[in-house]
DNA sequence: AATTGCATGTAAGGAGTTACATGATTAA
DNA sequence: TTAATCATGTAACTCCTTACATGCAATT
């Protein structure tokens, strides 16, 4: 009795989008790893399993093609789908069970060396960093493309900012504060 | 071939701690669930366990108890363990797979009613009031109780307090465009 | 007498990851 | 010819959660 699926209603949702529309598993993978990797994941191992169950539910409806040959199965949400994923929608969000192993590691920090815990930081402090550029370049190209950026994706990218600059913010001050730490307990 | 386990870890570091000093599974789990609450949770159906399975590998040693009748198994961390603890804090931390619900489920809020995804924010705001107050709460104990807390459980409130602050801020904000969104949608 | 807290556990079950397999098409 | 991209899929594996079970002790 593991956490319900959510598979499912990331695909129903995105097979619902009008802008970046994907239609094939392939297209749904892409556009998570590109459009929204920075709130969410999914492996293959999920996609093409889940899409079939969704198709025999008919939630989905599936249309196998040959593009010249090549093998592609385009899905397109139907009605049932949209009704159960309004349903999902609506209901409270769980938030999952905090699990940070950063965090942990430096609370246990008394059994490391320093400059180790120090290095954890510094690609933390990289990671943020990257996020936030990218999240940041997302909001100058919803300035332009207006088209592209619904006015809830400009809320998740600004999660995306806020969570990215509180990140990179304590990755520095820590870094300064067990730098100092260091410096204390190893005077040259 | 999921993410390597990380409770036995959690409980190696535990039954080397010095202050809050928990010994059997119960008071690991009351640790867990009082002090590090806001980084990092454990089931009782992992606890136990693990607890076993360290025991037999020698990187705990167990011993058994009876205060008064009541059954009572101590463990305590042998060398292997804290060997074993230092080279996994050691290892670079794996990063989460980003997965949130609340962020997903405003990113397709098109398909849902704006008050409803307010009712969302509303409970996520609470929610990082509550953790925000909590560590505000533990840093000022930390100024009157020095030997409570070391310079590392600073730095993971310190985490603790910028996430918060992070998500507060989302939070209002979002709520406000929405309300915006809303009145201009359905005005009176 | 009943509830809450202490204390330890087990059974069932699933969501999700990793890794591998397979093949066509296009560009260098 | 080689590599990258398009495209779909499966097998194995496990971590972790939920829910339940059990009983003593102390409090109300």
């Amino acid at each position: 009795m593991a956490r319900t699926q959510r598979t499912p209603f990331v695909i129903l949702g995105l097979l619902g989008l009008s802008d970046p529309h994907p239609r094939s598993g392939y297209e749904i993978k892409k556009v998570i790893d590109n459009i929204i990797a920075h709130f969410w994941s999914e492996s293959n191992g999920q996609i093409y399993p889940v899409l079939k169950q969704l198709a025999a539910r008919e939630l989905i409806h599936a249309q196998a093609r040959k593009s010249k040959g090549r093998k592609k199965i385009s899905y397109a949400i139907t009605p049932q789908g949209q009704a159960a994923l309004r349903a999902w929608l609506a209901t409270p969000p769980e938030m999952a069970k905090p699990r940070d192993e950063l965090i942990l590691k430096l609370f246990f920090g008394s059994e490391t060396e320093i400059p180790v815990l120090i290095g954890h930081l510094q690609a933390h402090r990289e990671a943020a960093k990257a996020a936030l550029a990218q999240c940041a370049f997302w909001q100058k190209e919803a300035g332009s493309q207006q088209a592209k950026y619904t006015p809830f994706s400009l809320i998740t990218l600004r999660a995306g900012v806020l969570l990215s600059e509180a990140n990179l913010r304590w990755a520095e001050e820590s870094i300064a504060t067990l730098r100092r730490m260091d410096a204390t307990k190893n005077p040259k």
